[in-house]
DNA sequence: GACATTTATACAAACAGTTATATAGTTAGG
DNA sequence: CCTAACTATATAACTGTTTGTATAAATGTC
């Protein structure tokens, strides 16, 4: 997916590409991330395909504003995207690659370090988001009942950003953990642990294979995805 | 980022770009996918610039082969990006993003077959992982012991993935929970539940505004992701 | 009045990734 | 022997995103 059907959803209210790049760095990019460069020719280009209508709109302080809305034909697009079952795309998880390719640094303080930075980076983004949680909160003594539709559904967004970096910080401390306990033992073994092939968990293979040692194709390959 | 670092992690030991292929659908694309048509026009980039080297190789079955391996100078490259701090990246979360705009549908039962749907998505893949985790143990009574450094690090990686999609996983249940809920209470108030509007999270401004309303663009930003 | 900041739009160039297609030798099954 | 499936490489066309630059009006401040 792209862009689009995001612009469609969030001019269901009239906005200038400005105005949405606020809104994208106030409270979309937390999923979907935006720059301005993107959003104007994205709205031109939805404009010409009927998805928008636009008209200038008096600017109380700059240049004059164009001031976008989503179209009868916007909605249908957005709700046939909308009805679309979910799926889980493809996510790039860069923090990721880089703990997988780690030990080419053979340094487990490293990757230590690297552990508790991200830990710090994680629990920053988590406090932000519990801190607009409280807030809602202590606005709003019936929270979180009595919310529009519209809140309501954003909490539900919340929710995934509150659970899904508790679970990041959790693997950041419980990696901290893993890696001190495996140092203590690379200490007292000496500093030579080998251990097992990276092949060991693949299955009992007498011939030595390497990672990148190449296999049947077709049953390797994700599903669907 | 970009795939090349992880192909110069990959090439420490030589691999034709099918070879790649393979291990990005086998193992890698749980946090970076790629296609054929990407990766080879990359390792000819990166031997271009002297990061790769690559060899015929004798083909046992098919065409013949060309393997790639990462050079000294790509090392160091490799190195470098390993010891560059974290970062959170732009990730583009499409289930969410639908999440939150699918107020539009107007229709709770949808949102509710949405999450039910996107569970059993979830759980899938969270079986899958946890399958592999099982593998592991079943052939070696010492793990998590005795790990090769190289496979300590896809270990920690694992770890990542069992917990950021039991997290996901709870995410759902706790979300149809919510929305069971919810509209238990609509039935019951004539289905005229209309709430707060979206800005009451928002503090106390008295003039409404709508979602889209233009502020302060630099408060707003995202800080360095 | 000079200068920085904010509001606002636009476009070019580069980078990253996807989809589709072409090619061709090897192996296994019917 | 034919064909399907697998192994293997390559490229073109396209889509999506980022970075950088240009422009300009209005506001605030030293």
């Amino acid at each position: 997916m792209s862009l689009d059907p995001i612009l469609l959803g969030l001019l269901r209210k009239p906005a200038s590409g400005y105005d949405l790049k606020t809104v994208f760095d106030e409270r979309i990019h937390y999923f979907w991330p935006a720059e301005l460069s993107q959003v104007y020719p994205a709205l031109q280009r939805l404009e010409q395909k009927g998805l928008l209508r636009s008209r200038e709109a008096p600017a109380k302080r700059g240049p004059r504003r164009r001031v976008y809305q989503t179209t009868a034909a916007g909605h249908r697009v957005l709700r046939q995207w909308l009805e679309q079952s979910p799926e889980l795309g493809d996510e790039r998880i860069g923090f990721l690659a880089k703990v997988y390719l780690m030990d080419e640094l053979g340094d487990l303080g490293k990757t230590l370090q690297y552990f508790k930075e991200l830990r710090e980076i994680l629990a920053t983004r988590l406090e932000e988001l519990q801190a607009i949680e409280r807030g809602w909160a202590a606005r709003d003594p019936d929270y979180p009942d009595a919310l529009s539709a519209q809140m309501f559904h954003v909490l539900l967004t919340l929710r995934k950003g509150l659970l899904s970096l508790s679970a990041h910080v959790k693997w950041c401390d419980e990696s901290v953990g893993r890696i001190e306990t495996r140092r203590e033992k690379e200490k007292t073994d000496g500093r030579t642990v080998q251990g097992h092939s990276l092949d060991t968990h693949r299955g009992g293979n007498h011939r030595a294979r390497h990672v990148l040692d190449s296999r049947s194709r077709k049953q390797g390959r994700p599903a669907a995805r």
